[in-house]
This record gives structure tokens, sequence and C-alpha cells, in this order.
DNA sequence: CTCGTTATGAAGCACTCGCTCCAAAACAGC
DNA sequence: GCTGTTTTGGAGCGAGTGCTTCATAACGAG
């Protein structure tokens, strides 16, 4: 019925959130936007809105993605300490990474640079964190059931506990780099468990 | 033998470091700045050189006051634990306040959006992340002392992994509205030490 | 093919960006 | 008073901002 597009709609979305992850919300201009996903301005107009729709649909795609990898990581096989050590050592290990640009993790830095300023981009962060939530809850709560994890208290809150040493490591790795100090962290946290 | 100044520089920067912490440095322009100091843009770059020398600058008035703060807190009265539990309670009190702007921590702000891109940031980000890390420490190793806090473990990857929890639960706090879920985690926290 | 519809690329809109320039102003020393 | 030095306010620089407009292109339906 009409002229079909030129571009994956999907590949777009990835390219726009990989230069909102590097640069944030406000160091990213329309003009990167097009380069990076090689939409000329029309086109991004007429798909997503706009900028702050783009930087949403970024946001959602982050949750499709990186997201469901960490809930991915968390339950490959091995015990509940295994599996929370080895997905916070993969974030981390990412988080190091000079390759990789030392971006952090979008979630965290939308949150620290929008979410404040913008109702719909709280949600969307807090829809990332509370699923990492929900996963570790879960993780806690087979440890306990495998005797690995002391049962007396509440799996939400353990988990609570995991989930605020691991973003907080994430939050120390954008300046600090020894990544040993950092994985004793983990490791004296998961201890206590 | 010249023009005096007219304004106080102090408060100059004060005034630069409130606008830079609402907004974040990319979402502060340099009319945002001379608005909020009240200096022309003249005596501002006169001054202070350009934006960024400013954002320097503030972030080191960040470290001279609130994190000066954070650090008298952990000094008040009390044993080393509800010295602890006062230091993050009050931040994460502060962190929900919406009369605040909700806008968080400084330092981590900035860690999120300004440390990867720039080496003086990161570097002044480190420093007020360190005082912290070095006070908990000391108070652990207190707590150590006094038989309050477990004497096996060293005192600090304790710090550490009290200092990953607080900056953690500082992260949910700009999305998470539940201040006793968060003050729970706290106080599990606090029971491992 | 023609027609109707949507997508595209390029030019460019009004506005804001970080920053500079400069004449006027306000002092201290003489 | 005058001189020398610094600060101040305001106009405004070139470049970049988010976004729009529009003629043209590229298709599917008939």
């Amino acid at each position: 019925m009409a002229r079909p597009r030129q571009f994956d709609e999907d590949r777009v979305i990835t390219a726009a959130m990989d230069t909102f992850w590097r640069h944030g919300y406000e160091g990213t201009s329309t003009r990167d936007l097009c380069d990076s996903t090689g939409l000329g301005p029309s086109s991004l107009y007429n798909t997503f809105g706009g900028k702050r729709e783009l930087y949403l649909r970024a946001l959602g795609r982050y949750y499709e993605t990186v997201t469901a990898e960490q809930i991915a990581r968390l339950n490959e096989p091995g015990s509940a300490k295994e599996r929370l050590r080895a997905m916070m050592l993969h974030s981390l290990d990412s988080d190091l990474d000079d390759a990789e640009g030392r971006r952090g993790c979008f979630a965290m830095n939308a949150a620290a640079e929008v979410a404040a300023l913008d109702p719909d981009v709280k949600r969307a962060v807090r829809r990332c964190f509370d699923r990492v939530e929900d996963e570790l809850c879960a993780v806690v709560g087979a440890g306990q059931d495998a005797g690995e994890i002391a049962s007396g208290r509440d799996a939400r809150t353990l988990a609570r506990q995991v989930q605020s040493t691991y973003y907080g490591l994430r939050v120390l790795s954008r300046v600090q780099d020894d990544r040993k100090a950092l994985l004793a962290t983990v490791d004296s946290a998961l201890a206590d468990l």
C-alpha cells in the first residue's frame, strides 16, 4: 500500500541504546542518534516521535537484552551462591572493561540522570531493578531450600541486600579500578548469607 | 589597586553545586549557572575558567560539606552499628525527600554521568568515596574493638561491604519510594556484621 | 500502468549552547 | 583629582540543539 521502511527498527533501537548508554541522555544529540542509527531525522521522528520516546524505547531494549542476560546468568547451573557470584562478577568485569567504554549499567545511569525528572523513565528503570530483585529472591529461596543459605531470614530481604551490594559495587566501579577489592567485597557479602 | 569583586566566591560555588546536583552536568547550561549564582557570564568565566572547572569546584565543595557531614554523623556518640545506621538513614531520608528534589548523591550522579569521560571528575568522585570508606573502616574497627562486631574479618573488607550496601540503596532510592523496604535492608545488612 | 500512501533525504527552522569581547565602572595608590 | 588595574554587565559570536517541512522516491492495490 505504501513505501516500506528501509531499516530494521530493532537494530535502530539497539544502536540508539548504545549511544544513550555511552553518552547519557543530555549528552546525546539528535544528530548523534542519526549518525549511530543511520536514519535521517525525518525517519527518526516519524518512527519514534522524538528523542525522549527513543530513550524510553532504548530503556525497554535494555530490559529485554541486558537485564534478561543477567536473569539468564542467575539461572545457569550451580549452587545459589555460585550463581549470584557469577552474575556479579560478569557485570563488574564488564564495568571495568575499558574496551566497553566504562559505560556502567544503563538503567543505573538513567536512574541517576533522568529518573527524578521523568516519571516514565523512573518506571522503566524500576522495571529493570524489580526484575532483578525478583530473580534474586528466587535464587535466595532456592539456596535456602537447599540448605545452602540460612532459612531463618526473609528471602526478599536477603535478595534486596544482595541487590544493594551489587549495585553499590557497580557504582564504586565507576571510579575504582581495583578488581580484587571489588571481588573481595562480593565474596564477603555472599559469605554472610 | 583595582575594582573588588561584588560576590562571595563560596556562595557562588555552593549555588553552582546546587544547580549541577539537580540537573546534572550536561543538563545545566551556563545561563542556568549565571541565573543561580547571580553572576554575569564574564565574571563567571573570568573567575572560574569555564563550566567544566566550575563543576570540579562544585564537586570539591560537595566533599567539603556533604561528605564531611556524613563523616561527622559517623563520629557522633553511639555504638558502631548505631552510627552506621544513623548515617545511612539520614542519607536515605534525604534521597526520598521530594522537597529536596530527589537529587540523590551528587558524587554518585557525577560518577554515573561524567566520571568515565573526565579523569579529573573521576578523581574528585573517588576522593569522596575513599573518604567515606576510610571512616567506615574506622567505625568498623572501633566496633570490633568494642566486641560489637565480630573480629574475625578484615575491617577494610567489612567497611567496603557496608559502603556497597549503602550506595546500592541510594541507587534504588532513585526509583523506589518504599522507605520501609530500604530501612529493612539497612538493618539486615548491619545484623550481619 | 496509474493512484494513493508512506518513507526518505536535504535543507533549514527558531532557539540555545559554551564562551568572548569590550566599554563602562569601581576601586587602591599616588 | 588622576592613573592603573581589575570587575562588571551586556551584546553577541559561531556552532550546535531538537525538531519540522517538503519535494521526491518507493512501494502495494487496483
